[in-house]
RNA sequence: GGUCGCUUAGCUCAGCUGGUAGAGCGCUACGUUCACAUCGUAGAUGUCGCAGGUUCGAGUCCUGCAGCGACCACCA
């Protein structure tokens, strides 16, 4: 059976089989009563759902491994570990996707009305949607597809009703009229995490504004005392500035009084309804109550005192525009000045405004504004300004702060208990460092604008009546319950498209129902996402768990990076510099993409692929799948047919190296479990990957390669025969969780000693965490004297050129204890990895190639015939010195008497024992040198 | 402006609780030894951003500086 391996992994071959299995065996499903009747421990991961319009990326294939990873050793663990899987109806997202198809037949969502394009969206979703989790099965996630949820699905869309009534009886979730970001393209407010500020450079441009006659005597006395230095808020501004027409109160040449305004925004000057100063700055103070005539309008507007002002930036004046500016809406409240909107929807102006603007694009009505307040002289100056710039996430619009009738999530209660379940502990991040930013989020968190002038998507549950009555239910209405009116209007609104993804730890499970599934899964425990959406989503999955369930909805946050390009750039479609993880798994296999991402995967830091170069950036994934089939080839034809013994029967015919390799094994499970643990998966990856192809491959397998052969004796082969089906099978179990096809392939095909138990599938092999592994510490000694020789001998060959084929003789000497004994018993294994001839306990004499072991024993080979003497005594001369640097720093620590008495013994004593060393072989190499130099004189 | 993080071999990065540095790729040399050339063997490469400090001893802790990045807030 086992020679029809191929030589190379070809893993088009076998991954989709091995997937094929999983899912007929049932392997990725867990039920209830798993854990409520079994009494199995849950262990539960919800995917963070991606877009249902969504395509595989990158992106997906790190998170989704590292999920997986997680979920496969747990599983194994004998944990009931279930990942839900599921997608995002991911409102504007979507939307826009069907409006841009739309636009492509030149339609627009209006020319179909709103049923026809939910209709319409919905065909495509069933058409194309849902794409993104079969492009998941590729990379072999074994998610429980059973459990498949959308958060459309009317069960779901029960939850988002439940929470929304609950809500808003609580008062925490309310209507009004604020200013909200808006984006003019997709004509809907956005959340303000939705608001993406880009750093742009920009201009401020400063603008004057004429006072009104009446005021003209109360600027002379608020311009004396300014500038007899008496008022407090000195300008700090030279006289230029002031000449300029920069500072905030001026008589120009005209004899007219003129105010300083500024702005990033000149079209908003349309729709000001003041200017604001503040009410402790003197200069200004006899101003206000006093007007201005506002430029373009014609219209007069007072100025007013608000605390908001910041009297140290520009001029200490700040025209007020409170439909198109947050904080003007607020000083506008606080001081009653009038609310003037002045754009539409689509942010062109609106009939508010004066003829030759109403109409206008806001951009081009800002070139026309500047263009006209320059032509009446009212221009006083520009300054290029770098401010950050809102834009919509999704279509990069520049978004307009605009006024609007929305419904806000009061989030202050809500986000007490999140707060608190991270001080506590009850929720630890990873890394770290991430606890701080989302205190810091948590403790200024604003109310969340949750409605959306969208289509698609759960819609507000309210209705409006004509009698005036607003009806908020958890089932449609039939008819007003105050007027008995069958003539309710629902509000139009959907909700945020986050809305329903914070309720996807438990909405998955069918809440608000008490089910099995929510009895045995809620809470969750660990939460994989990307740090950027923190905010969206994470806190408030948390504030929700809270809210409706009294505890978090998992404990522990895993967030990992983002993986870029060679040049560290974010992948993008945009940029083009995207993988396709489906291309990656089928040029070089599954396996080869998850090893290369879990390797690369370590906490907190970025991975990045080179999209230009794809092969080499997965060559090391390639190459470890491979490198593991193949030695898995080798294993099954060298095994060969007959049954192999339990390894607890052959226990006495063990030699080095099996004891040795079993060692490693042991050590090898106990590292990876800690570094799982702790969500170090690059670390666990790394250390399987040396102890797979160094300790396994290189070593044992070279090792044992005479003792499987024909020629063998006995009980060696048995004994190599056990040992080395115990390792694979435990082999093939640890590195399972993070390639899992390769593994599973070629653990089925694996012999199984007599008499022992074989778990049905890998996939649910017991974890072996290496509490309870054969360890010897002894085999791990004598193992590493073998390695060190084997590697002196090949460098001393290496470096004297000495044939291939030549066998040499060896002398060891000084050899600690059992040394001699272990390579004796090695002599055939030595004569394979290193070329020897013999290994001979008499030290060496004359003229031969030296070297020092890392047990201290001392190696000699008598090389009269191949080698330089010069060469040598110079290599010698340099290893002396090399030895005495090491000596005197030694010494010198020593000699210190603050060490000796400060540093810890053990640490003091090791000090000691490696200046002796030291010493002693410093002595050996200067006989040898001498004996050199006289034997070439 | 605030907060956080990063700066280690040519490249991408590891280095947990302080004891004179590691991996992968790349590079050099040799090798068609019958599992694997997607391989093997051996080798080269680092004043661990700069300046101070704590310590017997500092990539590892503290302070300052410089450069880079992220997040939050925005001053009109």
């Amino acid at each position: 059976m086992s020679h029809e391996l191929a030589p190379r992994l070809d893993p088009r071959t076998i991954e989709p089989a091995r997937y094929r299995a999983w899912q007929e065996g049932g392997y990725f499903h867990v039920p209830a009563s798993a854990v409520l009747e079994d009494g199995r421990e849950p262990y539960v991961i919800v995917i963070p759902p991606p877009n249902v319009t969504a395509r595989l990326h990158m992106g997906h294939g790190l998170n989704n491994t590292v999920q997986d990873v997680l979920i496969r050793w747990r599983r194994m663990q004998g944990r009931a570990a279930l990942w839900v899987p599921g997608t995002d109806h991911a409102g504007i997202a979507t939307q826009n996707v069907v409006e841009r198809q739309l636009a492509a037949e030149g339609l627009h969502r209006d020319d179909l009305g709103r049923e026809k394009f939910v209709e319409r969206v919905w065909s495509f979703v069933h058409q194309t949607g849902g794409v993104i989790l079969d492009q998941l099965k590729a990379i072999g996630a074994s998610c429980d597809w059973e459990r498949t949820r959308f958060t459309l699905d009317p069960e779901l869309t029960r939850a988002v009703r439940e929470v929304f009534v609950h809500l808003y009886e609580k008062d925490l979730i309310y209507r009004g009229e604020y200013i909200i970001n808006w984006c003019p393209r997709c004509l809907t407010a956005l959340s303000n995490e939705e608001a993406e500020g880009a750093e742009t450079v920009g201009a401020l441009w400063h603008f004057r504004y004429p006072l009104a006659e009446e005021a003209y005597e109360a600027a002379e006395i608020a311009h004396a005392a300014w500038e007899g230095g008496e008022a407090s808020h000195a300008d700090t501004r030279g006289d230029e500035d002031v000449a300029a027409g920069t500072t905030g109160l001026n008589r120009l040449e005209d004899g007219r009084w003129y105010v300083t305004v500024s702005t990033t925004r000149p079209e908003t000057m349309l729709g000001d309804t003041g200017v604001a100063v503040h009410p402790e700055d003197d200069r200004y103070r006899t101003l206000v109550g006093a007007e201005v005539e506002l430029p373009l309008t014609g219209r007069r507007i007072p100025i007013v005192a608000d605390a908001h002002v910041d009297p140290s930036f520009g001029s200490g004046m700040v025209k007020v525009t409170p439909a198109h500016d947050v904080n003007d809406f607020e000083i506008a409240g606080r001081t009653g000045l009038d609310i003037l909107d002045v754009m539409n929807s689509d942010a062109t102006l609106n009939d508010e405004v004066p003829e030759p603007f109403a109409g206008l694009d806001r951009f081009e009505a800002r070139d026309r504004v500047l263009a006209a307040l320059d032509a009446l002289g009212l221009l006083a100056g520009k300054e290029e300004h770098t401010h950050s710039v809102p834009r919509c996430y999704r279509c990069d619009t520049v978004v307009e702060p605009r006024l609007s009738d929305q419904w806000f999530v009061r989030m202050k209660p809500l986000a007490e208990p999140a707060l608190e379940a991270v001080r506590d502990g009850s929720i630890s991040f990873t890394p770290p460092h991430w606890q701080k930013v989302y205190e810091h989020w948590m403790e200024n968190i604003r109310d969340w604008c949750i409605s959306r002038q969208l289509w698609w998507g759960h819609r507000i549950p309210v209705w409006y009546c004509e009698c005036g009555e607003v009806v908020v239910a958890r089932e449609d209405p039939e008819a007003c319950p105050k007027c008995g009116s069958a003539a309710l209007e629902q509000d139009p609104d959907v909700l945020d498209t986050w809305f329903s993804s914070q309720l996807w730890p438990f909405s998955v499970f069918g809440w608000p129902e008490q089910t099995d599934d929510l009895k045995a899964f809620y809470p969750g425990h660990a939460m994989v996402t990307a740090p950027e959406i923190l905010f969206f989503w994470v806190a408030r999955m948390v504030m929700m768990g809270y809210e409706f369930h009294g505890k978090a909805p998992f404990s522990q946050i895993y967030l990992h990076g983002t993986v870029r390009d060679a040049q560290g750039r974010k992948m993008s479609k945009s940029l083009g510099n995207g993988i396709d993880p489906l291309e990656v798994v089928h040029e070089f296999g599954a396996d080869a993409m998850r090893y290369t991402i879990v390797s690369q995967c370590a906490v907190g830091t970025d991975i990045s692929l080179d999209h230009e170069d794809v092969e080499a950036a997965f060559a090391n994934g390639r190459n470890f799948a491979n490198k593991i089939w193949n030695a898995g080839r080798f294993a099954l034809l060298s095994l060969g047919e007959g049954p192999v013994r339990p390894l607890s029967e052959v226990e006495d015919a063990l030699e080095l190296e099996d004891r040795w390799i079993l060692t490693r094994t042991t050590i090898a499970g106990r590292t990876a479990t800690r570094a799982l643990e702790r969500f170090r998966l690059h670390d666990a990856a790394e250390g399987l990957y040396h102890y797979f192809w160094g300790d396994v491959c290189d070593w044992y397998l070279e090792l044992v390669k005479g003792r499987l052969g024909p020629d063998a004796d006995d009980a060696s082969r048995e004994a190599a025969r056990s040992t080395l089906v115990t390792v694979l099978d435990r082999a093939f179990r640890l590195l399972h969780p993070v390639v899992p096809f390769v593994t599973a392939e070629l653990w089925t095909r694996l012999p199984w000693p007599e008499g022992a138990d074989r778990p049905e599938d890998l996939i649910v092999a017991p974890w072996p965490d290496g509490v309870d592994g054969f360890e010897d510490a002894d085999a791990e000694r004598g193992m590493r004297d073998v390695q060190s020789l084997v590697v002196e001998v090949r460098r001393l060959r290496k470096e004297y050129g000495i044939p291939e084929g030549e066998r040499i003789t060896v002398h060891v000497t000084g050899a600690a204890a059992g040394l001699m004994d272990a390579l004796a018993a090695q002599a055939t294994a030595l004569e394979r990895l290193a070329r020897i001839g013999r290994v001979a306990p008499a030290p060496g004499e004359g003229v031969g190639a030296h070297a020092v072991l890392e047990s201290g024993a001392e190696l000699f080979v008598p090389l009269e015939d191949v080698i330089d003497i010069s060469r040598e005594a110079g290599r010698l001369r340099d290893e002396i010195g090399r030895l005495e640097g090491q000596l005197e720093s030694t010494h010198g620590r020593l000699a210190n008497e603050k060490f000796t008495s400060n540093a810890p013994a053990d640490v003091v004593q090791k000090e000691r024992d490696k200046a002796q060393q030291l010493e002693e072989q410093g002595a050996k190499l200067r006989e040898k040198l001498a004996g050199l130099e006289a034997g070439r004189s």
